[in-house]
RNA sequence: GGAGGCGUCGCCUAGCCCGGUCUAUGGCGCCCGCCUGCUAAGCGGGUUUGGGUCACAAGCCCAUCGAGGGUUCAAAUCCCUCCGCCUCCGCCA
């Protein structure tokens, strides 16, 4: 949610930022327009009842003398009395109009601030999907023609390895589905173990989140807009499978007021992931690049919103470092603003390098989603200034599905087996190769 | 799933039966001031959040007693629904 005041203030930067991301500027001069009306109606309200609690004062104590008062000063009594309820009666009628009136306006204001996007940070690359910055690249893919080897992709080296099964995930639940089994499943604790101890040694307070949550929380965080589609409903429970930790670990704090002092806190999620991929069919059908479940370590930050861009750097730079420690190549990239989602005001993914596709993707993503999140599940904070919403962002530590394909693949040797990278050998009990089985 | 109890302004708590001086009591904590060699004690004042008016000041007004409805001239108080917590029973990892 954007700040009212902002748009009061300064409509243009409002109606820029809606034209950048391509969605609707019109939008500013409809919340425009409703505010009004809701401050008009919350006048005619606030006036009106006052009226009838000065009245109701009158009404009370003329009740407690009529029961203590002698026969003749009774009927003078009675017909004050009836006086006051004919008007409190009738005014009693005008109250619940206007009461209705504000009820109207406050919702009609607060659903067109709704359909409204955060405000993009000025320095993001304006445009479309294909319009993001290439940032910087790091490390340089392996020429494997040179090293004679053929590449495989992932999905020969996981059954080679017996890390990865695909036929029977299909089979029980169905396509996007798989099974980590043998080193695969140890891979995937190994990686988490390495980003929760990355993590935790940069001050992170490490948080098994549900995974399963209530409206207010996929609303708040944003995820019932345009990305509605893609996020899972259990209908008979009204709850929703998150497609990310940042969801349970945004309205962790939700109705509550931080004290500026404790700023930032810093968790990192580790949790399951469900995406329903509709809008996606054919994409990326092959192997385990684009599920419908995986797990996911995420990163989660509630700062002063002064703090947040420096905030923002600081977790792309322990993706970058995580990316490091598994040696695989990389390039950073500054997501325009047309493919920003609703509550990001800027965003920087890390791409690694797929062998097998010969191209870059999306391996993590950090989004700064300034005082928008907050402000949607009213986390705020209490400085000297007094209180106001504070700054959210996220980042992904490990995605697990995707960075094992690229460790598969980038790490692979002419005999199928793998090269564990030596960061994550500890969490291999050592392992310096992951080979093909019997 | 069944039975019962409970949700009050940071924490604790009064009020709810019998609706109206509730502008929600008191304590703790916290903040400001006074007093005091210092500290403690004591004294006085302040201390929910959101919105409106307005100069994004002060003041004033409205809402807020878990949430949402209802009854009423008037609801923390009466009625209904929902949510959460606790205790016991059943089931279960």
């Amino acid at each position: 949610m954007i700040d009212l005041k902002l748009i009061r203030d300064e409509p243009e930067r409002v109606r820029t930022s809606q034209r950048s991301r391509g969605e609707d500027p019109s939008i500013v001069d409809r919340v425009l327009a409703a505010d009004e009306r809701r401050r008009a109606a919350e006048l005619a309200f606030g006036t009106l009842r006052n009226e009838q609690k000065e009245l109701g004062k009158q009404i009370g104590p003329l009740q407690g003398q009529l029961k203590k008062a002698s026969d003749d000063e009774r009927a003078s009594i009675q017909s004050q009395l009836d006086g006051l309820m004919t008007t409190a009666t009738e005014l009693s009628d005008r109250v619940k109009a206007a009461e209705d009136e504000r009820a109207a306006a406050d919702a009609d204001a607060a659903a067109l601030v709704a359909l409204l996007s955060n405000v993009v940070e000025t320095a993001a690359p304006i445009g479309g999907e294909d319009d993001f910055v290439v940032l910087e690249h790091v490390g340089t893919p392996r020429d494997f023609a040179a090293e004679g080897i053929t590449v495989r992709d992932h999905v020969e080296l996981g059954e080679m390895l017996g890390a990865i099964d695909i036929e029977r995930g299909a089979k029980v639940s169905g396509s996007r589905f798989y099974y980590l089994t043998g080193v695969g499943a140890l891979l995937e604790l190994a990686l988490v173990n390495h980003a929760i101890a990355l993590a935790c040694g940069n001050g992170f307070t490490p948080v098994i989140p549900p995974a399963l949550v209530k409206p207010a929380a996929m609303e708040g965080t944003g995820f019932l807009g345009q990305a509605a589609e893609n996020v899972y409903r259990l209908e008979q429970d009204d709850m929703y499978l998150v497609g990310t930790a940042e969801v349970p670990l945004a309205a962790y704090h939700s109705d509550e007021i931080l004290d500026a002092e404790s700023l930032p806190r810093r968790y990192v999620g580790y949790s399951p992931c469900f995406r329903r991929e509709a809008g996606s069919h054919g994409k990326d059908t092959r192997g385990i690049f684009r599920v419908h479940w995986f797990d996911k370590v995420e990163m989660f930050s509630y700062c002063n919103p002064e703090d947040a861009t420096n905030e923002h750097q600081r977790l792309l730079g322990w993706e970058r470092q995580f990316l490091d420690s598994l040696e695989v190549p990389y390039r950073v990239i500054d997501v325009a603003t047309g493919d920003l989602g609703s509550s990001a005001a800027r965003k920087f993914d890390i791409e690694a390098w797929v062998p097998s596709q010969e191209r870059y993707r999306e391996v993590t993503s950090t989004s700064n989603c300034t005082e928008f999140q907050a402000r949607r599940l009213r986390v705020r904070m209490r400085d000297a200034d007094g209180v106001r919403p504070l700054a959210t962002l996220n980042g992904t530590l490990v995605a697990i599905t995707r960075t094992i394909v690229t460790l598969l693949e980038n790490h692979q040797q002419a005999d199928g087996s793998v090269r564990v990278p030596v960061a994550l050998r500890p969490y291999l009990g050592g392992r310096e190769t992951l080979d093909p089985i019997g």
